[in-house]
RNA sequence: GCCAAGGUGGCAGAGUUCGGCCUAACGCAGCGGCCUGCAGAGCCGCCCAUCGCCGGUUCAAAUCCGGCCCUUGGCUCCA
């Protein structure tokens, strides 16, 4: 049983194959202009999940994403805080805050984090390859692409070359052969109208001039296409096993970037490429510009990391997935029962009624199938609805199993802990069963005396009284379950 | 206009690659029961789907073929 993939390229599920003893794979990261949102998380975590599944097949990844930190973008944001006198600081300020939320947000670290700034002398040297090797033109100090020489332009995408539109702004049009070409290396500083288009503050001064370094051409700066080009041959050479990112990058980022890359090298440029489809926010895309979005930074504070994984690990990472109240709030069920069983599941192996010889073989057989359903619903071009399915089957598993009479079957339960730990922790990055030391032992001791004192109301018949006390628990996040053995708790 | 991905129950979302195990998964919401002082959790059961429309192939189609309608996205910065 292997691992299949749907590449955009052929449009067809493959059977995955590495070109090598490592899995190269390549991340389109994001433009660290503004707070990072849940459609950016879609691709994180998905990113996330599959780095996870070849780590479990016993692939070794390396996995590389990029942070573009030079941008107009970034450039109109100059001077909107006191202390953002450049980009560099604009820059800075986002790429902490993403990579803190990539943090949150329990991700695989990637082997390096490229920013474009740290790149420009390779991003020069491929530009020059490609100008020397006769697919590339300068123009008034700019260098374009010229797409008629690479005459496989839009097999990823199939666009005809004569339907595409024009790319860039108007200006450009008088520099460029053809309408489709696109811009390898900019003259000079920034578009001013592109800065003064995503200027979102007030300002009196001069537009900033934007980042520029020296080249062949003249002063200027590297076009967008070409940075992810240059970054991945890089850090992990010629032909990439994954490329993977958004769905809107398929044109025309990713065309762009096979068109530059493999008009130096001659080489493939990616062996497959995946393509995460949008999160919905209603019944449009999710998007920075569209200001329909959630930021990660909320999220992870509203619902928590796990909450989210769930979200994300309950669509596939190709379809759209719909961000709505409710279905944020099915992720909220799901986790809490997978944790809840979880629980259960520790609990009960570590009791007196969990005996060695105690077959339950319903359960065995129950974890036997979704352990095998659960590897063919992630060969299967990582289906991880279905695989999160088989995870909430053995927590049904495990509370059936609770529900009838002791003894406990402790090699089962063993096998379930293991299961959960494995494919919900190790797989999609959940953390169950996880502890705090110091002030949350103090919580939980405060937390059990007014339980005693409940219990105290309980016995004397005050049920109000007990309401009452369970109710202010509650308030605090604190929720109180009465079970035959006592009551138990847990914080939300 | 061109290109791409989709249209499955109240919601969400698998299944379509390789037609039969689909009398359509998992879950959320709803209903009934067990348990329970109450509630919750859990368990058991139930409700809701002629799988966008029309036609075709086949012993057999959500799954294959043809046509049509609709939605979302890309073609401008975009994960």
């Amino acid at each position: 049983m292997t691992l299949s993939l749907t590449d955009t390229l052929s449009g067809e599920r493959e059977a995955f194959e590495p070109s090598g003893d490592s899995v190269l794979l390549y991340v389109c990261g994001l433009t660290v202009s503004d707070d990072p949102h849940l459609g950016h998380a879609r691709l994180w975590a998905q990113a996330d999940i599959l780095h996870r599944w070849l780590d479990h097949e016993g692939y070794d990844v390396r996995h590389v994403e990029n942070v573009t930190d030079v941008n107009e973008k970034i450039t109109a944001r100059v001077g909107e805080r006191e202390e953002w006198d450049s980009e560099t600081d604009v820059a800075g300020h986002y790429t902490n805050e993403v990579l803190s939320r990539m943090r949150d947000l329990n991700l695989k670290r990637a082997e390096v984090y490229p920013r474009v700034s740290e790149h420009v002398p390779e991003i020069v040297d491929l530009v020059e390859t490609l100008v020397e090797r006769g697919y590339a033109y300068e123009s008034n100090g700019s260098v374009y692409f010229d797409v008629a020489e690479f005459p496989e332009y839009g097999k990823l995408s199939n666009q005809e070359i004569e339907e595409v539109e024009e790319q860039g702004d108007p200006e450009e049009r008088e520099e460029k052969r053809s309408p489709a070409d696109f811009a390898l290396w900019k003259a000079d500083g920034v578009d001013a109208d592109a800065v003064e288009e995503h200027r979102k503050h007030e300002h009196d001064g001069p537009l900033p001039e934007g980042q520029t370094w020296e080249s062949p051409w003249g002063e200027g700066r590297p076009g967008w296409h070409v940075e992810c080009s240059a970054m991945s041959m890089t850090h992990l050479g010629d032909t990439l096993d994954i490329h993977m990112g958004g769905q809107d990058l398929v044109f025309p980022h990713h065309e762009n970037e096979i068109a530059q890359s493999e008009a130096a090298t001659g080489q493939a440029f990616a062996n497959y490429w995946l393509h995460v489809g949008f999160m919905q926010a209603g019944s449009e895309k999710m998007s920075s510009s569209l200001g329909n979005y959630f930021t990660v930074g909320d999220a992870v504070r509203e619902f928590g990391v796990n909450v989210l994984r769930t979200f994300y690990a309950s669509a596939e990472y190709r379809s759209q997935q719909a961000y709505t109240e409710e279905t944020i709030e099915e992720a909220r069920r799901r986790w809490e029962r997978l944790e809840r069983a979880y629980e259960t599941a520790v609990e009960h192996a570590d009791s007196a009624d969990a005996l060695a010889k105690a077959e339950d073989s319903e359960f065995r057989d129950a974890l036997a199938a979704a352990r095998t359903q659960f590897q063919s619903a992630m060969n299967d071009d990582l289906n991880a609805r279905e695989a999160m399915a088989e995870l909430l089957e053995v927590a049904s598993a495990i509370n059936r199993h609770v529900e009838g009479e002791a003894p406990y079957d402790y090699r089962a339960l063993r096998e379930a802990i293991e299961f959960f730990e494995e494919y919900g922790a190790g797989v999609f990055g959940l953390q169950f069963g996880e502890t705090t030391e110091g002030e949350a032992e103090i919580a939980e001791d405060l937390v059990e005396l007014v339980l005693d004192l409940r219990e105290g109301e309980r016995e004397a018949g005050n049920y109000e009284r007990a309401d009452e006390l369970r109710d202010r628990l509650a308030a605090l996040g604190v929720e109180v379950e009465d079970s035959e053995d006592g009551p138990t708790y847990r914080f939300e």
